[in-house]
RNA sequence: GCCCCUGUAGUUCAAUGGAUAGAACAACGGUUUCCUAAACCGUCGAUCCGGGUUCGAUUCCCGGCGGGGGUACCA
């Protein structure tokens, strides 16, 4: 058992002992001492001061007395700073609590059993008229770290994607293909697929606001141009085509995705992630009219005078929200209806996430309204795990303005920075391949641009500016990666027989000594990898992966102090020896879970 | 108009209602015969404004001011 929570339950006894009352677990803030003061797990006696009826002092004094005489971990040097009662914990507990870590790959994990409950997490969710930018990865980060920190926390997880697959922007990029493609491809352009049909999604772009700026030249109003320009007209027929099932446009319409997919698939395989199952817009779609008819049977919507079907979400204090058109063609809300009856059918959700936007904030509120009154039981308790949108210096990206940060571009930068980065260091890595160089590169690259987005609370927006690339160097994933290499170098001198576990020391058995004698440092860097368990717990109670990130940074700093205070390989006492080996692999194997759960690579060397 | 989110050093980010608000970058200064200096140490520097609740407020509540987003036939 961990020592917090040993200290937790022995304070609570001691409450009732002294003052007769039986306090809830939270009212017991025990947290770490503050490095100015002796001790390190500090209890808050506020809370107290009305059952004991004494100064703070006078009461953090006694309960300190009952502390010592009742818990064997507690010694007697405890100090009371005002309201704070700072506790010594006895140094062979620490070592005990380390060897429990270091033997146990899977620390700070809970198992995930047949009785988890099953979590669906949608992110990514692109369309397919255009590459993925720099809000995409966001989005395709976090919702990778989500899943795991889910698992992490005992549960079973399904990772998905709905991809938008079809509607008029489609159109707009066939459409341009067709009229100025000459029948290129993704072969014959050399482009990658996705990038290809983004540039048509422009040329589209282009040519029809010269359309419209004809058309107001000739007199025209401008809202009457933009309907009427020839451009969105024959893009209107073609949905109308796609819809009535038209071969030609049909088999253009895959051809053109397929390409679409083969960029995309080579972006999530850079950025790492996977998902377990996909859905495609153009087969929800149809799903989610006919769960809008069966709602409208049941009475929980109601049609209009033009054929239009509405929810009237008033009671909830909501306005009215479309479903279907009049002409009866279905809007954003009836497709994710659709997607969740897929879904619902497919899989035994006990609870459904959401990574989305907060531009979308309000329909997500309307979507679990709807659907707990269509009768899915998650519906209500649905997750909208809302991230801020990444802004650039002048504002938000703009498609249209070209402003967009390209994800492609990005990794392709980071990835070269990060060579550059590690050429500048020459007498370091000798004697390795060109390939171990790139590979090298590519996870401190990816690893810098991981850790950057990830560290920030995903519920605010964040700021990103190309002109200065992502550091390498501070609070930065390069950073922690740099420590990991560090800490894997000396396990390697350590202990250089493949058969010992040479380069796998987790497994290995050290045999420490209860009564080693250890620096506050050593000792507060256990306490510290003791704090990866709640920190997994608090990622996933909040859905907050920057936790993680925060947890890994703060670890990290506390070792590379260690590290440059103290030797491990050249010191002299045995025991001491053995010890530091011990932390420096438990801190490494952390190290690597947690930025693991992140979805960051680390390197053996760098 | 209405609804939601947000406001911390020059900049980018932290801080379950707890001790003197932490880091990083930038600037300036220091550390290498020593396990990887992508490191370590130091200096400078901040809670938008006004009330309230509390032993204690960056955190919770109310009112301003600033920024972002949404708002019924776009996704």
């Amino acid at each position: 058992m961990e020592i917090t929570s040993k200290i937790t339950t022995a304070v609570q006894a001691v409450i009732d002992e002294l003052y007769g009352v039986q306090v809830p677990e939270k009212m017991v803030q025990l947290q770490e001492t503050r490095a100015e003061f002796e001790g390190q797990l500090t209890l808050v006696v506020f809370p107290f001061l009305k059952m004991s009826k004494k100064a703070p002092e006078a009461t953090a004094q006694e309960i300190g007395d009952q502390l010592v005489a009742k818990v064997p971990e507690v010694i007697s040097k405890f100090n009371v700073i005002k309201g704070f009662l700072n506790l010594v914990i006895n140094p062979a507990q620490w070592i005990e609590l380390l060897e429990s870590i270091q033997q146990n790959p899977t620390f700070g994990f809970t198992p995930v059993t047949e009785e988890s409950p099953l979590v669906m997490i949608e992110y990514s969710s692109p369309n397919t008229n255009k590459p993925l930018h720099l809000g995409h990865v966001r989005n395709n980060l976090l919702g990778w770290a989500l899943a795991n920190v889910m698992q992490a926390n005992g549960n079973k997880v399904v990772k998905t994607n709905i991809v938008n697959d079809r509607g008029i922007h489609i159109c707009k990029s066939m459409l341009a293909w067709l009229k100025w493609g000459n029948g290129e491809t993704p072969d014959t352009s050399g482009k990658k697929g996705d990038h290809l049909i983004g540039d048509y999604y422009v040329a589209f772009d282009k040519h029809y606001r010269e359309e419209v700026k004809e058309l107001v030249a000739q007199g025209m109003d401008e809202e009457q141009a933009k309907q009427d320009a020839p451009l969105i007209k024959e893009a209107h027929e073609m949905l109308v085509k796609w819809e009535q099932n038209d071969p030609e446009v049909r088999a253009l319409w895959k051809k053109m995705n397929e390409w679409v997919y083969a960029g995309f698939d080579e972006t999530y395989k850079a950025l790492g992630v996977s998902f377990d199952k996909i859905y495609y817009e153009s087969e929800t779609y149809l799903e989610g009219k006919e769960k809008v008819e069966e709602g409208l049977q049941k009475g929980f919507f109601y049609r209009r005078e033009d054929g239009s079907v509405w929810a009237d979400l008033t009671k909830e204090g909501l306005d009215e929200k479309l479903l279907l058109r009049s002409d009866g063609t279905s809007v954003y809300m009836t497709q994710d209806i659709g997607t969740a009856k897929l879904r619902f059918q497919d899989y035994p959700i006990d609870k459904m996430i959401y990574v989305v936007g907060n531009e979308q904030n309000y329909h997500f509120q309307v979507l679990s309204i709807l659907l707990d009154k269509l009768g899915f039981k998650w519906g209500k308790d649905l997750v909208h795990f809302s991230y801020g949108m990444v802004e650039l210096p002048n504002g938000k990206m703009k498609s249209r303005e070209g402003t967009v940060v390209d994800a492609d571009d990005l990794i392709a930068t980071m990835i070269s920075d990060a060579r550059q980065m590690s050429a500048d260091k020459v007498n370091k890595l000798e004697g390795i391949t060109e390939e171990e160089a790139q590979e090298i590169a590519r996870i401190v690259g990816m690893g810098a641009l991981k850790y950057f987005i990830l560290k920030v609370d995903a519920r605010k927006n964040m700021l990103f500016n190309p002109e200065e690339s992502i550091d390498f160097n501070g609070n930065t994933g390069p950073f922690i990666q740099y420590t990991y290499a560090r800490i894997r170098s000396i396990l390697r001198k350590a202990s250089p027989s493949p058969s010992q576990g040479g380069v796998n020391l987790a497994g290995l058995k050290l045999s420490l000594s209860k009564d080693t004698e250890l620096s506050d440092k050593e000792i507060s860097l256990i306490q510290h990898l003791q704090g990866f368990q709640a920190a997994v717990k608090q990622a996933g109670a909040d859905y907050n992966p920057s936790c993680i990130a925060n947890y890994c940074y703060e670890l990290v700093k506390e070792y590379n102090q260690f590290y440059h205070d103290f030797s491990v390989l050249r010191e002299e006492d045995e025991k001491k020896r053995l010890f530091r080996i011990a932390l420096s692999a438990a801190v490494s194997q952390v190290i690597k879970n947690g930025m693991g759960l992140l979805g960051i690579e680390v390197p053996e060397r760098m």
